[in-house]
Parts: structure tokens; sequence; C-alpha cells
DNA sequence: GTGGTCTAGACCACG
DNA sequence: GTGGTCTAGACCACG
């Protein structure tokens, strides 16, 4: 696993960084399903911060059903599918567009231009191979 | 104004959801450049909330170009244009939408899909009179 | 007399933008001694502000040595004499200027760069016919 | 750090004083790029003053670029370089040397007088090793 | 232990 | 009447 990078300066909490970076690995197919993640104590380490921070991102993925973590095998992305989209996550996504597509249309940005700067970071994700 | 709502349950400050309804408001049109808002302390009492709640989501509405306050008259929706589409800002769209990018291609939806939820909030915005 | 320009929308109070402009208008010899102000009625008619405003303005410049008010003959610039530079002054001038100063150097500005900028600001004061 | 001095009676606001004292602090080199500062607390209790006085004074240096607020790790004075010269920041001192120096002119100060002010000030920033 | 948020309440400057 | 400043005190998130 690449190395994930933190912003110690940044607002968002270290646990929360951790926890979209793992996410945005996947989504980069940078870690695949079954694959291990270092343990609690050896990420922790690695990155140089507290190992409840880490913990606390490793529950948050494994409560979201990104993550397996077994006592014994350790950490795991979840081999059997990724969580899905359902009504609860759907809402929620609404709930966190809607500040930052509020913003963009008081500051005179077109939904052309919004759209095409999520399409630009969709692009990031798409197949290689395809 | 319409009177805004809050959830007081969120994680989301209480100012902060201040500041995103006023700037949502603009963006609706349901607020217009040069108009008043209420009070500090007029509208902490109709939310139920702090004076100094509500001072800090002026505050910052002020900062980011979005609101006049001054001493007597009180507080006015900026009336000379709202702050413009900047670097600044671009990068911070992206920091933001990236991470919600990244969980939806976890979660299996598609660009189509993701564009779709934009374009639907996006809908809301339009002009009805054009 | 110019009419004076405010800055409804600055920080500094209007009572306090009315006298720096006026002192202001003294240093550029736009207003000298003996020359005769509008009424307090007159200017706060004149600026749209209130006339406690102006009459704040005027009693802190009479205060300082700058007016005189009389009952009947009205409002004039001091015929004789401007305040000098005295003990307190010199105080007061020093310790608005060092936090100005520290800020300056504190951003890599040079003492040339800062000097240089007090000179342009002091040339506007020059006599034209020297 | 020098525990700074306090004018409890100034028109200038104690969270103001408290900027400018630590931007003065950093222009004289006793504090430094990557120094720790007391926590919000702490300084308040030793100046005497309420937290949120003090963290009012943090947060605008944080604004300005002066500092660094870390959630746990406290407050450090930027260590990568101090804010800049910019075309905004010089706009406003020049705004804020122009009645100073309006002032100095109407009671007679030359030029030289002045300068020479500025200048000992400044001096008191020159390095003393070189 | 640190900063972040919020409250209740006070006095002041401005106009 | 308005925002600006300040206090005293509380609970929470982060680590």
């Amino acid at each position: 696993m690449v190395i994930l990078e933190l912003d110690l300066n940044s607002d968002t909490p270290i646990y929360l960084q951790i926890k979209e970076k793992i996410i945005e690995g996947i989504a980069l197919k940078q870690l695949v399903p079954g694959e291990g993640l270092p343990s609690v104590r050896a990420l922790a380490s690695d990155l140089g911060v507290n190992m409840h921070t880490v913990n606390k991102a490793y529950q948050l993925l494994k409560q979201d059903g990104y993550l397996l973590i077994h006592r014994q095998k350790g950490v795991v992305i979840q081999p059997e599918g990724m969580p899905s989209v359902d009504n609860d996550y759907l809402e929620k996504l609404k709930n966190r567009l809607q500040p930052l597509i509020s913003e963009s249309v008081c500051r005179g940005m077109t939904s052309e231009q919004f759209m095409r700067i999520c399409h630009d970071i969709l692009g990031q994700f798409e197949e290689k191979g395809e």
C-alpha cells in the first residue's frame, strides 16, 4: 500500500483524513477487496500519529462496511462487495453536496462548470484498461 | 426572509448550518443583494440560539464577501456582486468534492448517477422565469 | 470645501472618518486657517449622516485644537496656528506607528521600502509652489 | 516567551493588543517560526483575561498567516514563512499611514522628522549580529 | 490537555 | 437599537 499522506495542519481531523484516504485508495483500486491493511499499531507508527486515531478510522470504515477486522488475521478490505448505494447513503450524499452547490451558484459558476469539475474528478477513477 | 431550520442534532455546528442556509437562500434568490437580514439578536432569538452563534455565522459570511455588516444599519446581503470563482475557491471545492466522489465510486455508483444527482440539485437553483 | 467622501462600509467609525478627512484637508491646504466649515446640520445633511456624528467629529477636532466653535460665528479652522508637536502627540504617534512597522518587518518589508511608502505619502502634502 | 503587557485602559481592544504584541514579538525575533505559543487557556490565565479574548487574537493571527493552530498540539508560529507583502497588505498599510501622516503635516512636523521617527522604530528590529 | 462550540449575560460605541 | 467586546463557565472532539 502506498503510504498515505496526512495534512496535520488541515481542519479535517486526522482520523477522517485516514478514513477518506483509504476510501480513495479503494476507489482508485490501489487497495483491492481482500487485501490486508497494516495493523493499527503499524500504521500509527508509520504515520507518526496516535494509535487511537488509526483505530477510530478503522472502526468507522468497518462500521460503513469497507473493512473487516479479525482479531487474528488483522485488517482486510471487505472481500465480499463494497457497501451499496442505499437510501441512507443517498440522503447523506445529497446533504453534503447541497451546500457545495449552493455556494457555486452564488459565486456565479454555471451548471456546466460545476458538472465539468465533477466529471474531471470522476475521471481519475476510471478503469485504465477500459 | 423565510425562517431557516436548524438541526441541533447534526454534527455540523450551528453557526455553519446558519451560514450554509443563508448561502442557500442567496442561491435560491430568496435573499437578494442589498436585502437586510435580521439583527444578530433577532435571528438568535428566532432560532433559539445564542447571539454569538449567529454572530459567528455572520462574521464568516462577511469574511467571504456575502454580507456587509454596518455597526448601526445592521446586516445586508452584499449589494455589489457576490464573491467570485477564484483559484482558492476552486481548490477548496475540489478538495471537498474529492472524498464525496471517492466514496460514490467505492459504492459502485456510476459517473452518470453521480452527475445526475448534481444536476438535480443544480436544477433547484435555475431561474424560473427563463 | 470639497465634499468629503465617506465609506459607510469601513470599520472606521464615521465620526473618525470625518475628523481624519478634515485634518487631511488642512494638511493639503484645501482648508486654511480661519476658513469656515459648514454647520453641524449642514454637513450632516450633505453627508447624509446623523447630526450627532458630525458634532462628535467637530468636538474632537476642537479638543485637539484644529477648530474653533463659536455659538454665533459657527465653525472655523483654528486661525492662530495648528496644534503643535508636543510630547503627548509624539508618544501617541509612535504607539500608532509601532504595530504598523512590526507587521511590515514580519512580512519581510525592508526599511527602505517602508520609508519609501511614507515618503510617497508625505509627498502629497508638499507645497506645490516650492 | 516574554509575558506581554496589556493596557486595559487603552481604547485598542485587548484581543488586538495581544495580536499586535505577538506580531511585534515575531518582528523582534523573540518569537521564531515553529516556536510554540502558550495554550489559549494558559495565556488567558497569565494575562488575567478570558480564554475567548486570547482565542480571538489567535484566530486573527491564524487568518493572517502568522500562526498554525493544531487541535491538539496547540499553537505555533507559522514555520513556513510569514505572510508576504501583497497588494492587499500594501493598500491597508497606506490607508493606515495616511491619517497619521496628515496629522503630522498639520502639526508642522517636517518630512525629515516623520521619517526619523519611523527610522528609529525600524531600528529596533535590526539584526543585532549584522 | 488542547482547541472548538455554545450559552447567558454584561457593558460599550455608534448614531 | 445595532454590532463589538468581554466575561465566566460548560461540554465536546481529538488524540
